[in-house]
DNA sequence: CAGTGGTCTAGACCACTCG
DNA sequence: GAGTGGTCTAGACCACTGC
């Protein structure tokens, strides 16, 4: 919270009001000039703060006509591009969220170390745990961080749940984005164990590597989803892409 | 190809074309105000160019230090929020597209009807199909058109294969947008026969419904995936968002 | 400190939609 | 034709990174 709000953030966020008290017609926004004076701003910032919300899937632009709100797609639930904390994402579907933890170790990278930069030799912390939805298990994951990248005293308590905040605070680091691979599994006895399900239960399997601004992994995840639980959503836009 | 191509595509070429021929060192392009001059605009346009490659996630801006290539990104497969035509999906997996019609039919709307703002009584106009990869299908996809939508006479044949086309020669509708709900499945008796593949085995499983420039749902769509040929890779971004 | 990207402005003209 | 969003410019100042 360093920074005051820009004033492309303020219009964003006055245009989300807007839109949330519904307090115009047929979903047509005001024009651009319009909500410059509103928002005291020239329309290039609307213009910027516009494209955020259209970015998002919050409104559509057309050109001559108008810029209008899109109830449909504010109404998805989990998007995959964006969702971001388990917890969030359990409660987003209606569940009271909780956490299992399951095992940690430090150990050589082995298997992991190419995701991660690393020989197989070099040292990880690994934790796994579960995600519960109303006391259910409903996502299991395994987290690997770079043993190297601690900076601080810990205590294992820590790495029991969500892993964020140890990366944060025992680590100084941030992930600013990640790559996730998406794939379809079935439940073997292992995960059926795990998951409470059948064994053969299809599940939403994820591999993701996070990394820090200087752009160097930081941690890689194994993720299983039960798909009874969650739904993920991605919507595509149709811009008409230059590929050589 | 009615407009000229606007200078911020220009700009997005040439830099697209910079990156590719490697012309600068540690990944670092050149500043902002020289790529204005390079490329004979603004500051204001490159910028804008720049925000598409970001976007991409091509390329990662650092404040004060510069603007870099990420050729992590770049080297990824299909992505999940982009990818489109089932043949150059196939080409960029190495393989040698083709297509098997499977059957077609007018029928009533029946249990798509929802989807596609439909009655059950309404036609809908449904074409099942299978796309090769070396001649071994790998994408079996069940697309459904509302029967009103059509203005023009057709073959059947027109039908055996992709629909984009006949959705914008026979129907004059083009998709803008399409939302997808991404599942996990299992090969059953059927799919196993369509996919040449043993019962059991893991697919992608997508629903998808396209939407036109009105917002009006115009296709919907079931597609099973063989996930040893796809790999399905999704970006996600860590925009510090502002969630109410 | 010089140079970078981030923010913002005021204004111009164009392309499109709609009544 | 009036009004909308789309494109583009020239210039200003700020915030950050690196040497």
């Amino acid at each position: 919270m360093q920074h005051s709000a820009s004033k492309v953030d303020q219009a964003v966020d006055h245009i989300r009001d807007l839109i949330a008290a519904q307090s115009f017609q047929n979903d047509r926004l005001p024009s651009e000039p319009m909500l410059a004076e509103l928002t005291g701003t020239s329309r290039a910032t609307i213009r910027q703060a516009l494209s955020v919300l259209e970015l998002d899937g919050l409104i559509v632009r057309k050109h001559g006509a108008g810029t209008f709100v899109n109830r449909r797609v504010q109404n998805i639930g989990s998007r995959l591009e964006e969702v971001w904390k388990y917890s969030e994402m359990i409660e987003l579907a209606g569940y009271k969220p909780g956490v299992q933890h399951i095992e940690m170790a430090l150990r050589s990278a082995g298997e992991y170390a190419s995701g991660l930069g690393l020989k197989p030799a070099d040292e990880v912390i690994s934790t796994a745990n579960t995600f519960l939805a109303n006391d259910a298990p409903v996502i299991y994951c395994i987290d690997v961080i770079p043993a190297h990248l601690v900076r601080q005293a810990y205590r294992e308590e820590e790495l029991h749940g969500p892993v964020y905040e140890f990366l944060a605070k025992r680590c100084e680091q941030q992930v600013v984005y990640n790559i996730t691979e998406v794939f379809p599994v079935v439940a073997d006895e292992k995960l059926s164990a795990l998951l409470s399900c059948d064994v053969g239960t299809p599940l939403h399997y994820f591999e993701e590597t996070g990394f820090n601004a200087a752009d160097e992994p930081i941690i890689y995840s194994e993720e299983y989803y039960r798909p009874a639980y969650f739904n993920f959503t991605v919507v595509r836009k149709m811009t008409t892409r230059s590929r050589p």
